[in-house]
RNA sequence: GCCCAUGUGGCGGAAUUGGUAGACGCAGCAGACUCAAAAUCUGCCGUUCGCAAGGGCGUGAAGGUUCGAUUCCUUUCGUGGGCACCA
């Protein structure tokens, strides 16, 4: 009997759709457990072989809880909200509810293959209306929630109000209040609410006449189009996450998160001490405000640098220096946070002003730089190059002197940001180490009155609109510029359009929507949308209670489930969903509403497979006709690589008189042409036509038919050699390998547990189809255990010796230690050791391979489930008992040692476990080999490390 | 540029706490079975010197700590991810 894996693996889908054994109850009373994958966006691509490792690894550990016990609960469902449906509909005009729900077809067909133990019945969908009607009510959660600075929490936006109502704030009393119009109330309030609006900085692209998403901005341009993109101020909504920041911090101590990712959160909340200054200008009203963290160092500052958009660069300019200013600042309003941040060149432009230093009366000049940003601190930075290295630089680009404050820490060759010099030139602060002379500094300018301490976050609030279509509107109406809670029962529902075009003014699609926009004479409803990551932000609330129509998720089916329990996904989502997710499960925690405040108690980062792909070397001619400058491709070739990589082109006089030299020897150029220029260059080629390296050149010509006719350099043997790259997986580098494929040539199990054996879960690797054959064969080594394909049944009841039991037993506890600290790799290679061991020990005994099948249930659930029920079993493998090893099997008397002499090995010794330290050097000494290591001298000392080594040292 | 991760045979990787580097698999080579192929099985498989026995070198590079370093520390290079409107 033979292993028909197709057979097996629809036979027992099927039966197990059948009998609902993946439907999870919120009651039980087993000990719950949560498994929780990052939902994937339903892209139109579909699923490819990268995103199952992730889901692999969840499904293997879901069922493995579930063999130990535990009400697992594993669901799956979609980020269905997103830019490129909506980037679809604007070029096809299909709707993106119409092309998402296809999406969400296909992957779910796709997932189903390979076998996973989703409760369907528990599927979200973030751009369901019956789902996103929660995500509009918690965003006026936090619309009309507040952060009590007191507390530390969320509190109803009433409370403040109640506050303000009877006895004021420090900006205006009781009678004050209760005297303001509704709109200069809700001013004051805007400032509090969690989620509230103000005007902020888009990508404008005029050309388009909508808003850009960085990625499609790119060096300054449009990415469709080439058009110039600037900045623009808008409306927009933001969450107030910097509230929020001290608690996101503390929450990583409670965490279960790897030291790298917290590290990356941390970096991003960027919570640091220091202080702002006032310096006053030189002849001028105003004063310059500066954030830094080092006052330290407030006698080395030798220049100011001002972000580019502050307001104060008008106010403190001179007229000598206007037009290199504004030349310098709309050079930066065409760039991203990032190129102004990456950027090597170093760019600045002198205001002409000048700050004076409030100890010792020096002037500062004031500059301004990309570098700095305005968003942070307060836009302006006080510059000491001794210490600083991009001030450094800054100062050296630029010949601004450098005042040297550490001494000797400072060679005068590059900057030296110690906080451990005594300070030199610092006047009151002179003789103290930079450490403390902070505190001190910080003393001085609070009692002179001239700045203050100040704890700041690199961090900023969340921007929380989109000027686009596909996503949740939000449930606010605006009375002139005083936002409102709309009447509307939620959801309140995208409404149909006819263009996916941005609105006149850049708004979203929806602002062309007249009837809808415009719900009362000068009320008009919000018209940009929430962003992806609003429906991501509590999705994993939902599932537990997902037909909830009352409720977001009942309080009981939150309490029973609780936090996350293990939560996988990518490090990409390290910084963006993951910090708004944690910062919603807060809020909704404050309010009462949920009973814990971390949403993922343990997240493990699963990493990127990358695509392999292959490119063909393309050589082109051009030719000019009749003194016509335009180039006309003439000829076209397709080069092997190992011949293209062995060429040396010949120097530029050649190529005129030599196209033997460019692999167009037998090209003929018209009498009325000229040879124009001959280029190489890369086309990509289809993983699913290439061998290895090899290109399978028919097959070639039949995907793209515009080469057929074009001559093929082949290298010996008529083969033809492409070229690899290791890259992101993208339809457009046709590097794609689909699930279902191989799910279809070699069995789900085999796929589930190839995706497994390709190396550790959290580490990017690349893809390469060529290694599935090993594992298949395993499964098939395996099956054979079992079945011999011309004797049927092999498998027999007789009593399993010692030396079986010990090959079972150290596989089990192998397994069981590999699962539980999600090494499944190496689980893998311990099946295959198992398996091969068995097989050499000619073990096809029942009592044996039944509990092997076991634990293989949660890697490979079909064959498992399908031999389970061959040796005769009445329930499914998938809630048998889970085997326990028996230490005592395992119990050895003696080790092979090895021994070095000098940390070099030289042999080994077999010795008993039992042996003491002098009797472990007695027989090591005998030993002929040391002996002849040892040159007739006397070991200095030997080290001898219990059933581990031994070295002897000389 | 900044933050994080990562680098081991031809390839994917193993070595869990500083203790035998290369488990397991792919590819390759040689052989058995077969009319043949597939499947299966056996052996070899980091590099170098050597007939062999045996030795030298070897975990991106350079230093350091240690009896002992793929593992810890410092410096440096390459690659991947993130940097706030892709998800």
């Amino acid at each position: 009997m033979e292993y028909k894996f197709n057979e097996i693996e629809k036979k027992w889908q099927d039966h197990w759709k059948e009998k609902k054994v993946y439907k999870v109850s919120n009651e039980s009373d087993k000990p719950k457990y949560y498994v929780l994958d990052m939902f994937p966006y339903p892209s139109g691509a579909g699923l490819h072989v990268g995103h199952p490792l992730g889901y692999i690894a969840s499904d293997i550990y879901s069922r493995y809880k579930r063999l130990k016990g535990f009400n697992v609960l594993h669901p799956m469902g979609f980020d269905s909200f997103g830019l490129p449906a909506e980037q679809y509909a604007l070029e096809t005009g299909q709707h993106p509810a119409t092309t998402t729900e296809k999406n969400i077809a296909t992957f779910k067909a796709q997932l189903d293959k390979i076998g996973f133990c989703y409760d369907w019945d528990r599927e979200v969908r973030t751009s369901d209306p019956q789902y996103y009607k929660w995500t509009q009510w918690i965003f006026l959660q936090l619309f009309n929630s507040y952060f009590c600075n007191t507390q530390k929490k969320a509190r109803p936006i009433a409370d403040l109000i109640k506050k303000y109502e009877t006895s004021g704030s420090k900006n205006f009393t009781a009678e004050q209040w209760n005297g303001f119009s509704v709109a200069e109330k809700e001013e004051w309030l805007m400032q509090r609410r969690l989620a509230f609006s103000k005007y902020g900085e888009v990508n404008w692209c005029e050309a388009l006449g909508t808003v850009l998403a960085n990625d499609e901005v790119v060096n300054g341009v449009s990415e469709r189009g080439g058009h110039p993109v600037v900045k623009k101020k808008m409306r927009q909504w933001y969450l107030r996450i910097t509230a929020y920041a001290d608690r996101l911090l503390e929450g990583l101590e409670t965490v279960d998160f790897s030291d790298s990712m917290k590290e990356m959160q941390r970096n991003w909340i960027g919570k640091s001490e220091g202080a702002e200054i006032d310096f006053e200008v030189k002849n001028q009203k105003s004063k310059l405000k500066v954030y830094t963290t080092r006052p330290d160092t407030i006698f080395g500052v030798d220049f100011m640098v001002v972000a580019p958009e502050s307001d104060i660069i008008a106010e403190i300019a001179t007229d000598e220096q206007k037009t290199a200013v504004d030349e310098y600042i709309s050079y930066v309003k065409s760039r991203s946070d990032v190129e102004r941040q990456a950027e090597k060149k170093i760019t600045g432009c002198f205001t002409g002003a000048y700050a004076i230093n409030p100890f010792d009366g020096r002037e500062i000049p004031i500059w301004i730089s990309e570098y700095v940003l305005a968003g942070y601190g307060t836009g302006a930075i006080m510059a000491v190059p001794c210490g600083d290295e991009r001030d450094f630089k800054f100062a050296q680009h630029f010949n601004i002197p450098i005042t040297n404050i550490i001494g000797s820490h400072y060679n005068g060759e590059e900057a030296n940001p110690t906080k451990d010099a005594v300070l030199e030139n610092s006047g009151f602060l002179n003789g103290l180490v930079m450490k403390e002379a902070m505190g001190v500094a910080l003393n001085k300018i609070e009692e002179m009155g001239i700045g203050k301490r100040k704890v700041n976050y690199r961090m900023r609030d969340a921007g929380f609109s989109r000027q686009r279509y596909w996503g949740e509107p939000f449930p606010i109406v605006w009375n002139g510029e005083t936002p409102e809670v709309a009447n509307d029962a939620l959801p309140l529902e995208l409404p149909h359009v006819d263009t996916y075009g941005p609105g006149s003014e850049g708004e979203g699609p929806l602002a062309n929507i007249k009837d809808w926009v415009e719900v009362a004479p000068n009320k008009k409803r919000e018209t940009s949308t929430m962003p992806g990551y609003a429906g991501s932000s509590w999705y994993f609330l939902r599932y537990m209670d997902p037909n909830n129509n009352e409720n977001f998720c009942d309080r009981k089916a939150s309490d029973y489930w609780n936090q996350v329990d293990l939560y996988i996904g990518g490090t990409e989502h390290a910084v963006g969903h993951l910090l708004y997710s944690r910062m919603w499960t807060k809020v909704l925690f404050d309010l009462g509403l949920i009973g814990y405040d971390e949403p993922y108690k343990k997240l493990l980062n699963q990493g990127m497979i990358q695509g392999s792909s292959r490119y063909l070397i393309r050589g082109q001619l051009f030719i000019e006709r009749n003194g016509s400058t335009d180039h006309e491709n003439f000829s076209t070739v397709l080069i092997s690589n190992d011949i293209y990589r062995n060429w040396t082109p010949p120097s530029s006089d050649d190529i005129r008189v030599d196209l033997k030299n460019y692999y167009f020897d037998e090209v003929t150029i018209p009498a009325d042409a000229k040879l124009a220029q001959i280029t190489f260059n890369a086309i990509p080629a289809s993983v699913d036509l290439v061998d290895g390296y090899l290109l399978d050149i028919e097959g070639f010509k039949k995907w793209r038919p515009e080469y057929t006719d074009v001559k093929f350099i082949t290298s010996n043997g008529g083969v033809f050699f492409t070229y690899g790259e290791v890259e992101k997986m993208s339809k457009s580098k046709y590097n794609t390998v689909n699930p279902s494929d191989l799910c279809n040539q070699y069995g789900a199990d085999t796929f589930r547990m190839y995706e497994m054996f390709l190396g550790p879960v959290e580490a990017s690797k690349p893809w390469d189809t060529k290694g599935i054959e090993g594992v298949h064969r395993f499964l098939r080594k395996l099956w054979r255990l079992f079945n011999d394909d011309i004797k049927g049944k092999v498998w027999n009841e007789e009593k399993a010796t010692d030396a079986e039991l010990k090959i079972l037993h150290r596989t089990i506890k192998k397994i069981e230690e590999d699962t539980e600290r999600f090494s499944f790799n190496t689980a893998v290679s311990t099946f295959m050791i198992c398996v091969n061991e068995l097989a050499d020990a000619k073990c096809n005994k029942k009592e044996v391979l039944e509990q092997l099948l076991i634990l293989l249930t949660p890697y490979a659930p079909h064959i498992a489930e399908e031999l389970w029920s061959q040796l005769g079993n009445e329930g499914s493998i998938l809630d048998a008992t889970y085997p326990k090893y028996n230490a005592s099997l395992l119990v050895e008397s003696s080790k092979e040692y090895p021994v070095s002499v000098n940390g070099k090995l030289r042999t080994n010794i077999n010795l008993a476990l039992d042996l003491t330290q002098p009797q472990v050097e007695e027989l090591v000494l005998q030993n002929e080999i040391v002996q002849k290591w040892l040159e007739g001298k006397d070991p200095k000392k030997i080290i001898f490390v219990k059933n581990k080594m031994i070295n002897v040292v000389v």
